[in-house]
DNA sequence: TAGATTGTTAATCGATTAACAATC
DNA sequence: TAGATTGTTAATCGATTAACAATC
């Protein structure tokens, strides 16, 4: 479990897979094989069991897997079977949609506090979640035991508030900002960046209509 | 340029050289080898190379490779060379959040409409674009010549929704709702799952954390 | 026990990197 | 021309799939 990298294909397939067991749970389906699995999220039972083999064995033979206890452990291993307290920088439209946004708050994210450089915003607060100004950032997360900054600012200002929530101590950035931060080794980063998302939706688009094209 | 398939992780890098070469051109940089470019995104130049060459020869021995036309040249892989109709299925926080975003119709995605089924929100409009019924759908999207439509909906109507789009004639769907879609071959779904994205921040942190442990 | 299905090793496939001839 | 750097082929590396012995 330790000795092994996990590589970064496996680690994007987690949540699916923790979404999946949820989704079992809800219709009441106790167990399930590989194989059943496989076809419900069209992907390979062999890739599967490879998967979470990576963590454990958490089947068994000539049985499956027990879903509520799969999607336990998924959970764990997703770090969900704990609370994470979340800051968001940047309460325009995008930071105060996530702040609105309680799905969060039911896998233990919660979201602690939002934050501005515009004084027009200071005091207001989205689903009872202050916006404060960047003065209060420092003492903030000290005093609330942060641990997760999610950035929804401009590009050009992205760089340097990644720079300060390090020295602040935040150890994940959830970033939303169109550009690549640089940040120590021991902090994690992981990009939303909606744009690309679109421009590669564009991308398959287009191929498509070539391909018509040709058709005719 | 046609008889190979292009892989799924080359298709997802390319906004990013986009990205890079629109910094570029704005730092007034001409040219560039496929080396300096490596050092700038962390990639290898080998792979820059096998990248670009996936679409034609655009750079020149011993020059490299000229800035902008390399960036007007992935501009057009990329589709952003003409304009996209876009409609936005959800007009909650999030959807209005992206109807905000002015960064979008710069690449050439114009938001066209914005859809609800909650009657209150019916004739408000955010950055002058309406908010309609549902009703209206169908003869909006064909008499606007849309073909992107974006989902934040909550996850147990999008599978409805989706196959609504597609009879009436959407060949693109930028999905924010937290479930996988089933579409027909010729539609394109790109997915943005949030809750996804937050999960693998989340089991990164806890790796890391894990690590810290051992230390001690 | 027999049947089912995992965990795991081996084989295959694809993607990345290295190397270098082509060429500007 | 000499130097630089691409385009492209070959080598390596890693991820996926297949196969099957272990075992419930």
């Amino acid at each position: 479990m330790d000795s092994k990298e996990i590589s970064q294909a496996v680690i994007k397939r987690l949540p699916r897979y923790h979404r999946y067991l949820g989704e079992l749970i809800e219709k009441g389906i106790e167990r399930i094989s590989s194989n059943e699995l496989s076809t419900r999220m069209r992907v390979t039972a062999s890739q599967i069991r490879q998967d979470l083999n990576n963590f454990g064995g958490f089947g068994q033979q000539g049985y499956g897997y027990n879903v509520k206890f799969l999607y336990s452990e998924m959970g764990k291993i997703l770090g969900l079977d704990r609370q994470h307290n979340m800051i968001i920088i940047g309460s325009g439209n995008l930071g105060q949609a996530l702040a609105n946004y309680v799905a969060f708050e039911k896998k233990g994210f919660i979201i602690k506090g939002l934050f501005d450089i515009n004084p027009r915003l200071e005091g207001l607060s989205v689903r009872g979640i202050q916006i404060m100004m960047i003065e209060e950032l420092e003492d903030f997360i000290k005093e609330n035991n942060i641990e997760i900054a999610t950035l929804t600012i401009p590009k050009d200002k992205a760089g340097d508030m990644a720079d300060m929530l390090v020295k602040y101590g935040i150890k994940a950035i959830w970033n939303f900002a169109h550009v690549d931060l640089q940040v120590p080794d021991d902090v994690v980063v992981e990009n939303v960046h909606l744009s690309d998302s679109l421009m590669t939706l564009s991308y398959k688009l287009s191929c498509y209509e070539i391909e018509n094209q040709k058709k005719m």
